[in-house]
DNA sequence: CTCCGGCCATGATCTGGATCAAAGATCGGT
DNA sequence: ACCGATCTTTGATCCAGATCATGGCCGGAG
């Protein structure tokens, strides 16, 4: 049994295409901010009483950034819990000399700034427009200890998120670039399915270098590797940032190596 | 506020020294499996009342390997959750043509086969003869509902382990073979104070087979590191698997690559 | 004792992906 | 519509670490 079943909204999606103040009107319609998040963080603590929920609505604040903005840096006291709502977030750790390694890319439903210390261990940063709920750290420590239920529930979350990192070890140990492209593209278009959204043309909202960063490669080897697929026929580059799978099962054998 | 002060046992060392049948008899002295398993999981689950502390000692079951024995595999039906009691675990992952990658080793405290799925996503294999608490995984989960408080340990143990796989995600998207094996070094003397053991001639039980596929390496490659490091008077190669490290801040430096 | 089978070290060579360099795209701003 | 800044692609070259190959070491079995 799998007990981290955490629902996606399966409700219209308010991501992606905030591309500014464009000039016609956003397709899927303006929600306001407030009103989404909480739709979206109560679809993700579904299966929760109602007093739960109600607890929980009470204490969210929600924010917007434009795209480009660092929510909080490693090292900063943490004191805020986030769930992103709508758009994507990413989150990187440095080197000293400037190294970056992005660990993750998050998307709505996603929560991030959960920390075992007094501090930030990464930095996060929005790679598109996104709205986020914060979640007080004191407070919503405070209701973990009320509703065992949603601390189960937060809990499968992270051994959720372990098994990807785990995945995540055996692509930058053992993968090559090719392989690591694939991955990619699988996770992406998986990640899409689970949320509701179609799978095939999959929306790549990140830059080259940002890939790099989240697969230990450069922005070059990225571009080449992404030429390469092309030419052989196994992807193609759609306008708006999109990735067309021809074969998904050749696209999955690439990515393991098979 | 660290939620995760999670004890270590202090006791004697009953680790690493279990070469088989020697003819000297055990320094440490034998610690029968049933009696150390139980004193090695109550102090990691310090701060639990004595009804939890006794309906934990109630499921948990004992066994013993020796080095080199697979404990479970990659996509074996996850039924169990195991705890070290004595010596030290790999965990790994393969791809279909046997590249590998260990995505950590577990010490006494550490547990270990926590599944969000029906089954284990990856294999866990003896380094050294072992010993290990077996908690049938039913069982645990009926006792967790119980007690929030074993739930709100388990989720710190949780994040913590989160927090290390993304320095390792950083270690092996972004670092140098040099800095890898510094950092390695590092990470073993760190958890040794940890668990307060002497952190300078630190213990390396496991091969350099092991370490190249923890690290994303050959082994080839972790040889001559270690050689040049040696050469370059930062570490010394004591007999018994011991490395003895010049200079702390040194070795911090070049793990940072600073 | 010697033999054998893993490990470990080290040398020689090769190569995937990094680095360096420089055109095209794309996009926001005026 | 034009311009500069940023991002992407592509080419040429380089190099850290992989691969291939060999010999030394240690520990257990006969």
């Amino acid at each position: 049994m799998s007990p981290i079943d955490f629902a996606y909204s399966r409700s219209a999606d308010a991501q992606g295409n905030a591309k500014g103040a464009g000039a016609k009107p956003d397709p899927a319609g303006e929600i306001h901010p407030c009103s989404a998040c909480t739709v979206r963080t109560l679809t993700v603590c579904a299966a929760l009483e109602a007093e739960e929920l109600r607890r929980l609505a009470e204490i969210l604040q929600t924010t917007r950034f434009d795209a480009g903005h660092t929510v909080f840096g490693e090292g900063e006291p943490a004191d805020t819990l986030y769930n992103v709502t709508s758009g994507t977030v990413k989150v990187y750790k440095l080197l000293p000399d400037g190294r970056r390694q992005i660990t993750g890319f998050l998307l709505p439903g996603d929560f991030f700034g959960l920390s075992v210390d007094d501090s930030y261990a990464y930095t996060a940063e929005t790679v598109t427009p996104v709205s986020l709920c914060r979640f007080p750290r004191r407070r919503m420590e405070a209701l973990l200890d009320e509703f065992p239920k949603m601390q189960r529930r937060l809990f499968s979350m992270a051994s959720n998120e372990l098994a990807a990192a785990q995945d995540q070890m055996l692509l930058l140990g053992r993968k090559t670039a090719k392989e690591k492209i694939c991955s990619f593209l699988m996770l992406l278009s998986q990640r899409a399915s689970r949320r509701g959204h179609k799978t095939n043309p999959v929306h790549v909202p990140m830059s080259r270098a940002d890939i790099a960063d989240y697969l230990g490669l450069t922005t070059e080897t990225v571009s080449r590797t992404f030429t390469q697929l092309k030419t052989s026929r196994v992807i193609s580059l759609l306008e708006g940032n999109k990735v067309q799978i021809q074969d998904m099962d050749d696209l999955l054998d690439l990515a393991e190596g098979a």
